[in-house]
DNA sequence: CATCAGGCCCTCA
DNA sequence: TGAGGGCCTGAT
């Protein structure tokens, strides 16, 4: 299927968005698994008590090179499915339509990025940063608990780091399915994550210590994420037990910012991050140390300011703009070697 | 080998 | 209510 709207998807996908770490890479397509939740996909009562209404789907976007106006996308079912014949044409149809949905909303299509040019156009300190990102989009959680404990990972980390991490979670943990093009993992569930080892210490534990202590690696340690394990545990026993992270779809961002905030490994600028990329709330504006070198140098002369005051002057200064302010600042001056002449 | 980046949590004014 | 030290890992 073709899709007609201007998005870079590979810069999408490689600018770092603590949604997920980016897709499977290969000859110039990017392949995801996602899971379908829409109940109403089926009409078949036997699909509906084997999937428990979550389909799994392999989702695979292609782009040629330098055509940012366009790109293609397919999608295929499991294997176990694939000769099913007890699909029918209208259930193809609402996947289809789930799948395409699904698709909007992982690179934000509906967003009016030409409306957000025109913005930047005004601001003479911004409108080079156009040239620097064009198609840049955020980068939307197909699973907001993957989201959640990718933020948590990010904190005081490298980008290759933590996506190292969440990667090696999805291969130890993650439910494995079997598409025609190779198989794929899920991100585990927070019901599953409260119960995973955080050190090999705690695993060869409950192992009786059957082998040597560096052979044990299915725990949290082993997946480099260091003193995190203790934040995304007790992030997962919350978020299990406490609060249903999907609530956060229903609240205003004030609310919303107030309760994950309370999560244990989540400040300010992870919950920001949480928020813009994993609910698409556009008025956060993550305030890392990058953001706020860039903003004291272009907008403050070079005066030191706190990262809360950052936080709100993106807050009031874009409004509506302030994610994706925030996003194409931080590129920009990845790009365009501010960072290396800030970074002195 | 040592040094450093990175955001949160905790302690102490 | 803000300043500052320590945390864990991987890159250099």
């Amino acid at each position: 299927m073709k899709v007609n709207t201007l998005v870079n998807i590979k810069l999408t996908q490689e600018s770092g968005q603590t949604s997920m770490p980016p897709w499977k890479y290969e000859k110039g397509s990017f392949s995801n698994m996602i899971y379908l939740k829409e109940g109403s996909i089926f009409n078949n009562e036997s699909l509906k008590d084997s999937y428990l209404n979550e389909l799994p789907v392999l989702l695979k976007v292609h782009q040629d090179e330098n055509d940012f106006n366009n790109f293609d996308y397919t999608s295929q079912l499991p294997k176990k499915l694939e000769n099913n014949e007890i699909l029918s044409k209208k259930d193809v149809k609402n996947i289809d339509r789930a799948v395409y949905e699904k698709l909007k909303w992982t690179f934000d299509l509906d967003f009016d990025l030409n409306g957000f040019y025109d913005f930047l156009s005004g601001d003479e300190k911004l409108v080079d940063s156009i040239e620097f990102c064009r198609g840049l989009r955020l980068f939307l959680a197909s699973n907001p608990f993957e989201c959640l404990i990718s933020s948590i990972c990010s904190a005081n980390n490298s980008i290759a780091r933590w996506t190292k991490s969440v990667d090696r979670m999805k291969d130890i943990w993650g439910e494995k399915i079997e598409f025609e093009s190779g198989t794929f993992k899920s991100f585990p569930k927070a019901s599953e994550f409260k119960g995973f080892y955080k050190t090999p210490m705690e695993e060869a534990e409950a192992d009786g210590h059957a082998m040597e202590l560096e052979c044990y690696t299915h725990n949290l340690k082993s997946c480099g994420v260091g003193y995190r394990a203790d934040y995304m545990i007790k992030a997962s026993e919350i978020f299990s037990y406490e609060h249903d992270l999907s609530d956060i779809f229903k609240m205003d961002y004030y609310e919303a910012f107030e309760l994950i905030l309370k999560t244990p490994g989540v400040g300010p600028k992870v919950a920001d991050c949480i928020l813009l990329y994993g609910f698409n709330f556009k008025e956060a504006f993550p305030s890392d140390v990058w953001i706020k070198r860039i903003v004291s140098h272009l907008y403050f002369d070079g005066e030191d300011i706190s990262a809360n005051k950052v936080r709100e002057f993106g807050m009031d200064y874009f409004g509506d703009y302030a994610g994706y302010a925030q996003l194409y600042l931080f590129h920009y001056a990845r790009k365009s070697g501010l960072m290396d002449k800030l970074n002195k």
